[in-house]
DNA sequence: TACTTAACCTAGCAAAATAGTCAACTATTA
DNA sequence: TAATAGTTGACTATTTTGCTAGGTTAAGTA
């Protein structure tokens, strides 16, 4: 489990995808103006989504791109790896003999680290973060709510 | 917290290092020649581990790196963010202003992971590693063993 | 049928990160 | 003093990243 830049253009696209795509699918055009990834970029990005099964392309005026399952049955860690190649990250490919006696054990603790990772990404959906997102929205127009008041207030001053 | 194979090869230095460093100092090149990272790119990780106080040189015959601190003091997380260049990882560098409404969310959520992250790692120290790579040796040792075991009764059959 | 829209595909490119090389220099110790 | 080993800097090659430009194909619409 690689954790760059890439991963999280990925992550960040998705969940614009699941804000806007419940009523008609949502074009990729939009989401690069939306979230200031290029398009091109983003063809790229999702033509892995895509041949994951994560996502389902629309042809044609008013199509776009829909997710394929469930906001909470994406999770991040699938997001993740779709984008990126999967490279075996160890020298010796599990035959566990590439070294003398070391080198296999600390690959064998990287991978470790990297399947705990990975399962805790695994256990935050798409519908997670949405809910998160609401809660800071609302929080953010209260915010903004509460300025106003405090302006009125000041202004009545 | 970035995941490349960068802090990979940082943590598996300083592992070697731990493990061969109790009685003297380990020249880097003992660990580029165990663990196959080449000379010059060890050095170039090992002056980041220095400069975050993490290992000391010792120059002259005999000399090699040792660790400063004790391996249960040593965690990985630490280890990792010495030779990952500090990126800010956000566009808008904490503004929170960077998008309409949701790009600052994205990236406040992947901060979030983020710091999960981290703090997973901050929780595992070398001493913790070295003792399942000890726990790893005896049962190869005894894997060993048990093989020519077998083989001696195989031999006599 | 012609036109538009948007997915889908390919090639290539520039910048950055990664991984490694080479050479000169300094401090330490035998 | 000679050997050892850290320190430093400049330099190169490869890969990844992010993006541009140009197509083709499928599906709607006038």
């Amino acid at each position: 489990m690689r954790l760059t830049t890439k991963g999280r253009y990925a992550v960040t696209a998705m969940l614009d995808l699941a804000f806007h795509s419940q009523i008609k699918p949502v074009t990729l055009t939009d989401i690069a103006a939306r979230q200031t990834i290029s398009l091109s970029y983003l063809e790229q990005l999702f033509a892995r989504l895509r041949r994951a099964g994560m996502v389902k392309g629309v042809r044609g005026p008013g199509g776009g791109y829909k997710l394929c399952r469930k906001t909470s049955e994406i999770n991040i860690a699938d997001i993740i790896a779709a984008v990126n190649e999967p490279i075996d990250s160890t020298k010796c490919g599990g035959e566990a003999n590439c070294q003398k006696d070391q080198a296999c054990l600390t690959h064998d603790l990287w991978m470790g680290l990297s399947e705990q990772i990975k399962d805790y990404l695994k256990s935050i959906s798409l519908a997670d973060l949405l809910e998160k997102n609401q809660v800071q929205e609302v929080a953010i127009r209260q915010h903004h709510d509460a300025q106003h008041t405090i302006e009125i207030h000041h202004h009545q001053d």
